[in-house]
DNA sequence: CAAATATGTCAATATGACTGACGTAAATTC
DNA sequence: GAATTTACGTCAGTCATATTGACATATTTG
């Protein structure tokens, strides 16, 4: 398999210096990452979603019990950006709160079995094209892919990501729900 | 180098079935991306542009003589969406305008030197980031990486992409312009 | 009890996208 | 040569997602 992006525009001409092969990888990570959104945004469009919701969903989805203030971590999205989004979810028996355990200011977020739902179709999507994308790219690509894909976070959110729910007040309170 | 996402999250849980590795990948996609169009986020918030500038003038830069036609297959916006980036753009003195040689009715676009060099700290700073993620990523991953991205595109974008500018029309002028 | 914390909310604003309708100039077709 | 099509622009209204700033409420903590 060829790359596109390189074989068919042979006249192309970014600036003086940067490196083609830099050049071509962002833009093909920019028509990648667009088509790969565009499997979860047909089906969210049915539900009457956006793709803020899908992230909100599939990070309480991925991590039960979830805070408030975790989302905002991990999103990077301010509190008033996410109350939208949320109370939509909410309003829309996709997600529930409920009072932390030990500190009831907390609101722990869940997935209802409709949010399970939902997420299962837009899991489901993502990684058929993901598999394909995988299964297309040779042996041994897989762990390539994932450290490239890794190094490309910024160090910090990387650090960020690892470590979230390590935290011990996180990591504590998960696990009691996790593993009860 | 291990993967965080994984490492530091042992209890994450999502629906039933989807493959681990897939629903890995997704987030790890969601993250990259995001820090990725960041580093290119900062430096046009300097100039008060953002990510639409960005791409109208990416694709200016990459392709000189692009017709706005041209520019509405490769984003996949309306003209509407198009016009005030790119009237911004003409006005910030960062892409010029010109009537087509053979066809007057098209506007052939290209970047000034202004523009170059915006796009040369844009595509710096982003190839920065994309060099240090293939070189974490071991010996041959650079075209594993090129194979994944390129496989994750809709197989009409990616036609799309490949065969645009081979179109007889634009292929042809673009000729005339680059190799005059 | 006072202070800090977790969350929610009101209000105004920006960006980037959309639909629909209409206009104009130039090329193409009959 | 008139009619149609094409390339592009523009006006108007809307929506989704995000922002900043200010303030409210409940609860925990020192």
């Amino acid at each position: 398999m060829t790359v596109p992006a390189a074989s068919g525009l042979p006249h192309a001409d970014v600036g003086e210096d940067p490196s083609p092969e830099a050049v071509q990888l962002i833009e093909l990570l920019f028509f990648a990452y667009r088509d790969f959104t565009g499997d979860a945004d047909a089906i969210l469009a049915e539900y009457g979603y956006g793709r803020a919701h899908h992230r909100v969903l599939h990070f309480i989805t991925r991590y039960p019990g979830l805070r408030v203030a975790d989302l905002l971590l991990i999103l990077n999205i301010t509190k008033q950006s996410l109350a939208r989004v949320l109370r939509q979810l909410v309003e829309g028996d996709l997600v529930v709160q409920s009072a932390g355990d030990t500190d009831r200011r907390e609101r722990r977020l869940h997935v209802t079995p409709a949010g399970r739902a939902l997420m299962r179709r837009l899991v489901g999507a993502q990684a058929r094209r993901i598999k394909r994308a995988t299964g297309l790219s040779g042996n041994g690509a897989d762990a390539a892919i994932r450290r490239f894909l890794t190094a490309m976070i910024e160090p910090e959110t990387r650090e960020m990501v690892s470590t979230m729910l390590n935290l011990p007040k996180l990591s504590k309170d998960l696990n009691g729900e996790l593993q009860p």
